[in-house]
DNA sequence: ACCAGCTGTGAAACCGGTTTCAAATTAGCC
DNA sequence: GGCTAATTTGAAACCGGTTTCACAGCTGGT
């Protein structure tokens, strides 16, 4: 019924037999070398036409020593975070005759680990990572034992020229200085684990904003906790529960933040009449969720167009002058507002 | 600074030589091949981990004219339905030693097209297909020119024992027979485009479950649009536009639903008070909207695993029995509900 | 002691390209 | 017309594995 094995078997040796040329030859045409006549040119191309020739990938490779394919580790392949990373670094490696292979670190270190083994065992020629878990040290071991890395959203020093990142400092100081502009005074925050740089960073903005209005530092008023919804709903209950007084929270990303509106929610207190909040990333969600969720707008797609082209400079050994900063800015929604006159109602 | 180029550059010809034995039974080695005797697999072993051996993938795959990898084609890289669908394939792959390369179509045909024949050039083994612009014709002849397809959520009668389906005319027939169940008696659909078998299928299970309610069809209250939010959005307007009475609107999948939900806010209407609304997919966003949205779940994750399953089976050429239908399930949440006695509001 | 039958191993061909290097052709110039 | 230089092409080595096939070394039966 269904014929197995008769893949278009068409070889290099058969294109330059019909075209009555060497393999060479063909394979110059195949890499546009620019010696070939135009006539020999020609007949090589309309006998591959003819012929339905499809190069060999395996051989190009072996032969070439490249694979013509970026490794991307990304932390999961749901979720619209990534999902537009990985959207916008296919589309930019795609116009640049490269595959992205994505493989997922899952968040955690085995994972992580795993992932880029099998990407290098596929001899990506560069990886571009999101790396939660893998060590510095790791990542500059990679690097220097022959595959490129680009970083993103994480600054290692040694491997400085090949960081994509933003001001999570600033981000923090932003985002809490637009709460304080908009007459908030007591202040929560909900950070993400505290040992990871940018959730520390984030919260050391955060300090920074409270002590330029002059206003005191309540340790009740932070909660550490985990990247993920889960997390933003723990601590927010966590939050609720110390009895303390506040009128607006700033979570480490929107998923704690939505974690956190659905608890708030759950406990009666309005958002943002009661509580006015502020996540981070611009997940797609943010203008479905009921209030719509300001927040930080990380410029993913940017991101990975920078990662792409430095990963190509890195792979053919150009240096480049790229600007490795990108900038994070403020989205305004509806999830902040001036704090209401009325009492507030978590004082139980 | 960075060393280029010294990627582990260890052959198999520096095992051989440190084993003392020869290629082929480093090969073999490598292989599993029960023929090597215990002493000899295990001198070559240790040569291989103190050299720190690693295959390259290139030319195993050049030699055994075998790539490990799945093809899989997804309309985005993007979106929670997708995203778990790639998420479950991929997880199911691993655990069967193949990788899965993912590629989107942009819901174009150009692009399906693009991202196919880019497939095939890196030579999966088999492709797994979730396409919406191939024509049968064209999937039937990828699959029989010598890579085996298999086929998601579609129907081919001539790759019958490829294809992974639910039954989608049972799917719009138990929404709608939900709504009527709920009292509603009118109820009004935005389908998706019509040429689309599973849009169709769908619409025809509407109109069955009207017609054993003795309801007579009005094709005032069907409006065709397209799969995405936006279809979404323009066909309730429409719908609303009519001035018609409806209790409740079936939506042809979530992503439509969530835009119809916008606009019925902004009309004024209240979901589901003055209309209930019904989806189908069951993706992430149904349970973070206000209300939670009624839906029917395709089961992704189960889809992934017999897709998997059956891709490796057409790989090495057995037979299985798998079985190929799976069962949707309908989710109550809160956008059904009742009809209200008080006055319809869309009156007007 | 001899031969048949196994078993483990190695030599060499092969997968399908690229690349080096030398040869063949053409062109340029006096 | 003859010599050199530049251009185009092909033969063969190579990339790093797998696989076929032949052979050497054992075993065991008579």
């Amino acid at each position: 019924m269904l014929r197995m094995n008769n893949k278009n078997n068409i070889t290099i040796k058969e294109v330059a037999e019909s075209a009555g040329v060497s393999r060479a030859t063909v394979s110059r045409v195949l890499n546009d070398s620019p010696v070939v006549t135009p006539d020999t040119r020609a007949r090589v191309q309309s006998a591959m036409d003819s012929l339905g020739y499809r190069p060999n990938y395996f051989s190009q490779a072996l032969a070439k020593n490249r694979s013509q394919s970026i490794g991307l580790l990304v932390r999961s392949l749901g979720g619209h975070y990534f999902g537009k990373l990985m959207y916008s670094l296919e589309e930019k490696l795609t116009t640049l005759g490269q595959y992205c292979m994505v493989s997922s670190g899952h968040g955690t270190y085995e994972s992580e680990r795993k992932a880029v083994d099998f990407m290098l065992s596929r001899r990506v020629d560069a990886m571009i990572l999101y790396s939660d878990c893998l060590s510095d040290e790791e990542i500059i071991e990679i690097n220097n034992s022959g595959t490129p890395v680009v970083v993103l959203s994480r600054y290692i020093e040694q491997l400085k020229d090949q960081c994509i990142y933003f001001d999570d400092v600033k981000a923090g100081y932003d985002s809490t200085r637009h709460l304080l502009d908009n007459g908030h005074r007591n202040i929560a925050t909900v950070t993400g684990p505290l040992h990871k740089q940018d959730a520390e960073d984030r919260f050391l903005g955060y300090k920074k904003a409270l002590e330029d209005f002059d206003i005191g530092f309540d340790q009740d008023l932070v909660v550490e906790s985990s990247f993920q919804l889960e997390g933003g709903k723990e601590a927010t209950k966590q939050l609720l529960s110390t009895g303390k007084n506040f009128s607006a929270i700033y979570y480490g990303n929107d998923e704690m933040a939505v974690g956190g509106l659905e608890v708030l929610r759950g406990a009666g207190v309005r958002v943002p009449e009661d509580v006015s909040i502020l996540g981070f990333e611009d997940i797609q969600l943010c203008v479905y969720l009921k209030p719509n969720l300001t927040t930080i707008r990380v410029p993913l797609a940017e991101m990975a167009h920078i990662a792409a082209d430095l990963a190509m400079n890195l792979v053919n050994n150009v240096s480049s002058d790229i600007a490795l900063e990108v900038q994070l800015q403020l989205i305004e929604r509806e999830s902040v507002t001036r704090p209401c006159n009325k009492p507030e109602q978590n004082k139980n």
